[in-house]
DNA sequence: ATCCGGATCG
DNA sequence: CGATCGGGAT
């Protein structure tokens, strides 16, 4: 039990979280489902990326690839070719491995545990207990940027660095044990209102970092780099070059970090997504 | 120009 | 721990 947080003010919480559900909660694709599949998709792409950005990749991905079998037999190039905009290219890499698992470890199911959730490629702690909760039901703490910035307004008003430590025993006391999918769901619509109208609260948590500018940056090389592969399979080294206009130790040692990631193979002086 | 925000690697 | 990883919206 938390020290300084009533009984009386944790239903106070809960009834502010449902009543703002139940007047604005979201309608959203992957809300409409309990495929453990789709909802990863769903979780995966929702990582660093708004809604509005994900709502039209996540049905053009699930109409491409409806199923696990589906995505892990697919070639990479149509993986990344579909995911081009939703950015962190990483992820897609990351997701056809986690079918892969699925259909080769666990024969085609996926697990409900969150441990073997955590094991597979680009499913951390967050992730995993999400994918619990709303493929499984399962009642298990856990912290996202909307629900970082929800506990922040309501419990931290006039703190200015706060800890996911100091959060996540007041998720734990609010979480609703029987329906943890609506809960969250109710707690990451409010949070997600909460910043349209005022300065994101999760700017005051501990761990809040901004982010260096995308343009001129190496993640923009990659990007462009690979949009290159994607566009011209089997393309010469001197062609990248020219067409990247690019610094050749660069692109060089950009090109051995997409080997190494799993993006890309090289044959010769050509270079193909894997 | 600034904002956004989970997983992984060193 | 800190650094890295996309790219559209505003």
């Amino acid at each position: 039990m938390h020290e300084s947080v009533t009984i009386a003010a944790v239903n106070l919480f809960r009834d502010t979280v449902l009543d703002h559900y139940r007047r604005q909660g979201r309608r959203l694709p992957w809300r409409e489902t309990r495929d453990p599949y789709a909802i990863l998709v769903s979780e995966i792409m929702l990582q660093q990326t708004q809604v509005d950005r994900v709502r039209d990749k996540y049905l053009q991905f699930l109409a491409v690839f409806p199923t696990w079998q589906e995505l892990a037999g697919a070639e990479l190039s149509r993986v990344l070719s579909l995911w081009q905009g939703l950015g962190y290219n990483r992820r897609a890499v990351s997701l056809q491995l986690c079918a892969k698992d699925v259909v080769e470890r666990f024969a085609g199911t996926l697990p409900r545990e969150v441990e073997h959730l955590e094991s597979l490629p680009g499913i951390g702690p967050y992730t995993a207990r999400a994918v619990a909760a709303f493929a499984f039901g399962v009642a298990t703490p856990f912290i996202e940027t909307n629900i970082r910035s929800v506990f922040i307004h309501h419990f931290f008003p006039d703190s200015e660095s706060v800890r996911d430590a100091q959060i996540l025993p007041l998720v734990e006391l609010a979480l609703d044990r029987d329906n943890p999918r609506d809960w969250y769901y109710a707690l990451m619509d409010y949070g997600s209102s909460l910043k349209r109208n005022r300065a994101n609260p999760s700017r005051k948590s501990a761990h809040h970092v901004r982010q260096s500018p995308f343009r001129g940056s190496n993640r923009e090389q990659r990007s462009l780099i690979l949009r290159a592969i994607l566009a011209e399979p089997g393309v010469l080294l001197g062609r990248l070059e020219e067409k990247l206009a690019l610094e050749g130790a660069l692109l060089a040692g950009n090109l051995a970090q997409l080997e190494r990631e799993g993006f890309i193979r090289q044959e010769a002086d050509r270079f193909w997504i894997r």
